[in-house]
DNA sequence: TTTATTCATTGCAATATTACGATTAACTTC
DNA sequence: GAAGTTAATCGTAATATTGCAATGAATAAA
């Protein structure tokens, strides 16, 4: 089907998987990275850094961007794109939460 | 096109998206999270627990082996699955690395 | 040996994702 | 205003994902 059955699942779960979603996928990984690299937001030059199409780059921007993690402004002609910083730390604590989970069962396989 | 071009990214871009990819779904999340939850291997009462039809709950334990986050074991009828520790503490490697990028930017936009 | 039980696999339908050409929108500069 | 620049949006093709009914394989119990 190709939907998933959120409805099922917590918040919580909803939320991690959300997030992750976003991350899997090469590109988006790269323009995050990109933009940790800067001491500055991107102004334009994404489309050469990553070796995709514009419009394929636009897209990939605005799933960053209705998730929280960056955020853009519209600087002249063109737009200008930064880490937001504040969801990025709400999201690592949800992630963290998720990927540090104490290992306490044995080892039975 | 739905295919993503791995091939004009990093190893380890790729690598953060793969594992990100198949956390990208609240099953695959509640799956790992009640194998941790318990002290030892879940055999079986998976189907019952998680809320999907036991060939959906079968598929996506396949994806959770396939990138060794899990490691089951045939007992008798059932099949016992648990967190394959040492795969899990390389992929939280891999995922810290991403997530705790230093923001040393200017928050200019 | 028959009958359950349990999980994997197959096949398929519905939906989502990825990518990009074409176009549009908004702004600059001439 | 006309022309150029930049990024968003639209439309569409190709592929991937999700979910489950049906079936198969392997073992256990009778």
């Amino acid at each position: 089907m190709g939907l998933s059955k959120t409805e099922i699942f917590t918040d919580k779960q909803n939320q991690i998987a959300q997030y992750a979603k976003v991350f899997g996928h090469p590109a988006r990984v790269a323009i995050l990275q990109y933009l940790y690299k800067l001491n500055a937001c991107v102004c334009g030059d994404l489309v050469d850094e990553i070796g995709l199409a514009q419009p394929t780059i636009s897209q990939h921007l605005k799933e960053l961007k209705q998730l929280g993690l960056i955020k853009g402004n519209v600087e002249g002609t063109s737009v200008c794109y930064c880490i937001d910083a504040d969801n990025w730390k709400r999201m690592k604590e949800v992630m963290s939460e998720f990927l540090n989970q104490d290992l306490n069962q044995n080892d039975c396989c």
